[in-house]
RNA sequence: CGGAGUGUAGCGCAGUCUGGUAGCGCACCUGGUUUGGGACCAGGGGGUCGAAGGUUCGAGUCCUUUCACUCCGACCA
């Protein structure tokens, strides 16, 4: 490619909204652009070109693995997410309008239903199974408050998979597989990422794993071992177990918990002083969809004592209808892990995939049943596997890029080398130029030639914003018989004669 | 959904208090000079001032309504 003829507008100003430097550098760098609607975003040829080498890498992968890729239709009819249940559970996030009919339909933000709905209707048999489907397509979340860029966008590129099976060994089988999978394509992007254990969300399930890729800016705090390979979301970690005794001081917490229906409860949760109530955990302990905060000195219908607290306190200081122990606290930095009683420490992470043993809480929903081996009609266990596609783009970025942009891994390069003429008006270097260019690409090295009438120092800036791995730079220096070799990290540059920088090129590439 | 702000050229902003010819920087077009770290000179194009209504001789500016976006919080595979 031609730089002269690519659509890349890169700019010096930096959007006034963007703060993660994945959404300052995406949009300087001309890879994407802001379409004014919030959380909408064009991917413009280089962004496109990222977006379908991360897509390559998860489909080879997918493939690689026995799974087989469909596309299920975008806009979903609305009486399938009834039929799950889920279309009174998702709440606002969930995009609904009506066609000229005025039936209601939705748009996807995750296809459980849709591809449930598929295999019910196709297969009937055990000797069918298992079964692994994904597609790789846009999703629509209506975000309360879409943020950095790609991030948190609300229309996003998201594969997502469903494994379907006869028997519940064979699914947590596919779901280790999954996990191999997943760390696979992680590790060709070039990514730095941990495996934790997570709650399960929205989707529900039991068994869920993260991947999350280790940054700063991350929206999600991780409890992570510094002996061991143990990782978990906040949310679900675990430590443990400290000892306290009729001395520790404990505090309540009390909140008000909500259910199906409208229904509702006042919860008391007991904890050690000093130790903050982790909601999540909290949430789950009393089955509840939600708490939200309450202060009242009502009766609490249910007390929930942290559990580690023991005979620590006396149960008879309360008063409830209901009461029993349960883990419900935060985990802190400096406890102890349950597996190698090494040290917790929380890092930040970027959630770039997510997977689930899903059950049959599904397939029992939506009836997709199938004949086992003694003609028993049973509904099928499920997996559920999401990696999102857009997101990583940022996640890449949020990893890998320093004070002056980008630097793209080698998977995720918009080109594998870029070839900078200083000066297009010198023929001796425009000459050498075309020369690298047609001779890498004969080769199938995908190049790009710097062939605009700027100057070295703009040029050179386009050159770090951008990022590609390698450049090689045709200066004045050519005068001497050298051209430069440049690596886009530490921005190495290596001194090569005119005459060996083909041969050389042709050994690297 | 609470709190705070902002809507003026493709992007970033000034002008609004105190009503009187629509501005600046970047980008863009033409010509010339320049060529190792985002060049310079000269000329040029581009605007329903978010929308609707009102006050006024006259509204980007004042009043009312409305829409959108951004930030903080709550929320979130």
């Amino acid at each position: 490619m031609r730089f002269s003829k690519l659509l890349i507008p890169t700019s010096k100003e930096v959007p006034n909204d963007a703060t993660l430097a994945s959404h300052i550098y995406l949009i300087r760098g001309g890879f994407i652009q802001s379409v004014g609607g919030a959380g909408l975003y064009n991917f413009l040829p280089l962004g496109k070109k990222i977006l379908d080498k991360v897509r390559a890498v998860v489909k080879d992968e997918l493939d690689k693995a026995g799974c087989q890729e469909v596309a299920l239709s975008f806009v979903t009819p609305a009486n399938l997410w009834q039929e799950s249940g889920r279309l009174e559970k998702y709440g606002k996030e969930l995009l609904r309008f009506k066609d000229r009919k005025d039936n209601d339909f939705i748009l996807g933000p995750t296809h459980e239903e849709m591809m449930v709905n598929m295999v019910r209707q196709t297969i009937k048999s055990y000797k069918q199974l298992p079964l692994n489907l994904y597609q790789i397509n846009l999703k629509f979340r209506d975000e309360i408050r879409p943020r950095f860029g790609l991030m948190r966008g609300r229309e996003f590129l998201m594969k997502d998979g469903y494994s379907f099976h006869a028997s519940l060994e064979d699914m947590q089988r596919e779901f280790a597989y999954m996990e191999k999978t997943y760390k696979k394509i992680f590790t060709r992007l070039g990514l730095d990422f941990r495996v934790v254990e997570a709650d399960s969300g929205a989707i529900g399930g039991s068994g869920s794993k993260e991947f999350m890729v280790l940054a700063d800016s991350g929206e999600d705090t991780i409890v992570v071992c510094d002996s061991c390979d143990y990782g978990a979301n906040i949310e679900a970690a675990i430590a443990k177990p400290k000892v306290y005794d009729t001395s520790t001081e404990v505090n309540t917490v009390v909140m008000k918990a909500l259910y199906d229906e409208g229904k509702s409860s006042i919860v008391t949760f007991v904890l050690p002083s000093g130790i903050t109530l982790q909601e999540v955990k909290a949430c789950h302990s009393v089955g509840a969809n939600e708490l939200v905060e309450y202060d009242s000195s009502t009766k609490s219908s249910v007390v929930v004592i942290e559990e580690t607290l023991g005979a620590a306190v006396n149960p008879s200081d309360y008063d409830a209808d209901e009461m029993f122990y349960e883990d419900i606290s935060s985990v802190c930095e400096g406890d102890s892990c349950v597996h190698c009683s090494g040290t917790l420490r929380y890092s930040k992470g970027i959630e770039a995939g997510h997977i689930f043993q899903l059950g049959t809480q599904y397939s029992k929903a939506l009836g997709c049943n199938f004949l086992d081996e003694n003609g028993k009609s049973v509904p099928m266990e499920m997996g559920t596997y999401g990696i999102g596609v857009s997101r990583l783009l940022a996640a890449i970025i949020e990893q890998n890029h320093d004070d002056k942009g980008c630097i793209w891994t080698k998977e995720s390069a918009p080109f594998d080398l870029q070839i900078i003429v200083s000066n297009i008006k010198d023929e001796g270097q425009m000459a050498l130029g075309e020369k690298l260019y047609g001779a890498m690409k004969a080769k199938g090295v995908d190049v790009l030639l710097d062939d605009r009438k700027d100057r070295y120092g703009a040029k050179m800036k386009d050159y770090e914003l951008i990022g590609v791995p390698h450049a090689v730079v045709i200066g004045k220096n050519l005068a001497d018989g050298k051209v430069e070799f440049m690596t886009r990290k530490e921005m190495l540059k290596e001194e090569v004669s005119a005459e060996n920088i083909l041969s050389f090129l042709q050994e690297r590439f």
